[in-house]
Parts: C-alpha cells; sequence; structure tokens
DNA sequence: GTCTATAGCTGGATAGAC
DNA sequence: GTCTATCCAGCTATAGAC
C-alpha cells in the first residue's frame, strides 16, 4: 500500500473540486492540480484518463448535490416562508462550498449545450415537485403575502437574489471598498434582505 | 487602400466584441477570432500586438459604456422610482449587447484583480453620485416604500434582480423547456417583476 | 501504483517577403 | 498593410521502466 494509504484518487478529486470550483480557477492546468495535490502528474491520468473527464465529474457531483439538497426543500412539508428560509440557508451552505459553480454553467453551458445534456435530466419526481413549488407559490400570491405576478418570476427572483452576490463578488469589493471578510459578512446579513424583499411583512 | 477600405483593424475589434461579448466565447483563439472576421490571424498581432490587449480592450469598453450609462441615470433629476426603473432599461439594453460582461467579471477579476484595477476607478464624481443613490434609498425606505434594510443591499438586489438572468440563461432554458426567444420574452417581462418586487405598491 | 521520458498538438507571436 | 513561414512555449496524453 502506498504512503497515500490508496486514497490518491480521492486526493485528487478533492483538490480539482477545491481549485475548479472554491477558488474558482476554472483553466487550471493537470501539472497545477497535481501541484497541488502534491502527486506525479501521471497520476492524474492514470485515475481519471483525461483533464476532461475530471473537470466534468467535479462539476457534476457538485450540481447533484445542490440540485438534490434544493429538491429536498422544495420537497419538504411546511409553510410556505419556513420553506424558502430553509431554501437560502441550503443555498448559501453550498455556494459557500463551489461559488464558481454559477461560473461555469455561463461559461460553458452555453457553448456546448449537448455536451452537458446529462447535468440536466430531472431527478426523480423533480418535475412533479416543481410543479408543486409553483402552485404553492400561486397560492401565496393570491393570499397577497406575495407580489403577484408569473411564479416562474418569483423562482427567479429568489436564484437571482441567492446566486447573484456570490458571482460579482469581486465588483462590490471594489465599490464598497471592502474586504473578504467583509464582504462574507455582508453575505450572511443579506440573508435576511433577501426575505423581506420577496415577502410582503 | 485596401479592399477593407482601410477599415481591418474596427473590424476585427468588432469581430471580437461579438464573439467574446455577445457569443460569450471567452476562450475564443486569435485564429477564432481572425477566421470570424475572414481576415488573416496575423494581422490580429499587427494591430492589437498581443491576444491579452485585444481582450482587455474589448472588456474595458464594454464595462466603461455601461458604468458611464448607468451613472448617468443616477445622476439624473427624476422620482426615486422613475430611476430606477431608467436604470433597468439601461441595464437591459447593455447586457443584451454584453451579456457575457458579468461572466468575464467572475472568470477573470477574482482571479488577477490587479491586472484589472483601472476598470474599476472611479468615474469622475462617481464616489459622490453614488452616496447620494445610497441616500436616495435611505429616504425611500424611511418613507415605506421599500423594505427596510441597509440600503447597499437594496443596491445588490437591484443588480441581482436585472443581471442574474442573463448570466443563468442556460439553466432556466432547460428548467422549463424554453426557447431562446421565449426566454427573452420572459426577461423582457421581468422588467416590471423586478418593480414589483423591490417596491411595496 | 508511481515515476521518467517523450510524443504530439495547439496557440501566440515575430521575421521577412511582397 | 497583408501574407507565408517559422519559432517557441505550454499543455495533454501515453509508453514503458520500476
Amino acid at each position: 500500500m502506498s504512503v497515500k494509504d490508496g486514497k490518491t484518487e480521492q486526493l485528487i478529486k478533492e483538490t480539482a473540486k477545491r481549485i475548479f470550483l472554491t477558488e474558482g480557477k476554472m483553466l487550471a492546468t493537470t501539472q497545477d492540480i497535481a501541484d497541488a495535490a502534491g502527486v506525479n502528474r501521471t497520476l492524474l491520468h492514470y485515475y481519471f484518463r483525461s483533464r476532461d473527464v475530471l473537470f466534468n465529474m467535479v462539476f457534476k457531483e457538485a450540481l447533484t448535490k445542490l440540485r438534490t439538497r434544493v429538491h429536498e426543500v422544495l420537497g419538504s412539508e411546511m409553510p410556505f416562508k419556513q420553506k424558502v428560509e430553509n431554501l437560502v440557508n441550503v443555498f448559501y451552505e453550498e455556494l459557500t462550498e463551489s461559488p464558481y459553480l454559477e461560473t461555469f454553467i455561463a461559461l460553458h453551458l452555453n457553448q456546448e449545450p449537448e455536451k452537458y445534456e446529462e447535468l440536466f435530466i430531472a431527478l426523480p419526481g423533480g418535475r412533479e415537485r416543481m410543479k408543486n413549488f409553483l402552485k404553492e407559490i400561486q397560492r401565496e400570491m393570491d393570499k397577497g403575502t406575495i407580489a403577484e405576478n408569473k411564479p416562474v418570476n418569483f423562482f427567479i427572483n429568489l436564484f437571482a437574489l441567492m446566486a447573484y452576490p456570490f458571482v460579482a463578488r469581486p465588483i462590490y469589493l471594489k465599490m464598497f471598498d471592502l474586504t473578504n471578510a467583509g464582504y462574507n459578512k455582508l453575505l450572511t446579513e443579506r440573508k435576511s434582505s433577501i426575505l423581506s424583499t420577496l415577502f410582503k411583512n
């Protein structure tokens, strides 16, 4: 058994995940990843055959994890506002770990949509859960707790308010003269702002 | 005078702008751009010296144009809600032309912030205008027309609601089974949704 | 499983002819 | 200003020894 205790494959994948998704070095080379993991570059090919395979594996796993957790919340039984609150918490947890998921989507998905078809295969019962959530949104509009509109717009608004600050970090660091720590604090504070913006009371 | 009527430089830059910013091919090579423009690849180096120079020129121009137009609206004399409405229109116009501005920011700005310092130099009177706009926001909160919060959060919310749908297009195409035309229609409809979400009435 | 050596390709950039 | 030819660096990937 090797010094790495047979965990080299796992080590490489974890390192790739960190570099691509957490640090956002989307153009990192196989050498960059191997160096960061402290292994020989050929091992990367030995375990994953190509950079492409490793890259896609990392994003597929992260996206599937996010989608699964979001759907867990969507499908849960609880009052609407509480559900949205949970959604915000789950989304923040995942985006804190993988803030560059959105960047990946913007960068690659428009260019080669066929290549990433499988990333968007509906989860078991996903269509149904989505339909129900949109119905819930409609009911809230009828009750007057949220602004009247197409339910799909509430949905997009919700995700815009959650996701955008993670994508646009560098702009606001400059614009408001913040440190990374200060911006993280702002992100946390924003949770309540998301709710108070979406809900009328 | 050449067949291109001495406009080769302009042609190359316009083509680069289209490929990078409109089509979002951020990793397009000098060959890709030359081909699309129908010129020899060396001409790109002749006029712009390097891919890097051309790339940065394109983004600097687009970002400066967007910032300038946004600040024109921020500095204008009109009722708050009307100002926000104008902001949405201006932003939509620019992002329709350059939907990948945000992607560029997410991809490059976090990695080499020093390199792009100049992109964020305050416009003449910019700091002042921003401060005043934040004060306007505070006044609206006091009046109760928008949700109570830190003014900066209203600001981020506004840009999140405007910008995010342009970044996340591929997700929602899949999620709601839309065509590009259908999504464009949704984007336009969203304008009113942005206002009704941000304003209490 | 892990290493060294090497092949092969792609892309940026420049020299020099026209 | 525009072209051809060429160089060079960087990166992926594999063969083969250990």
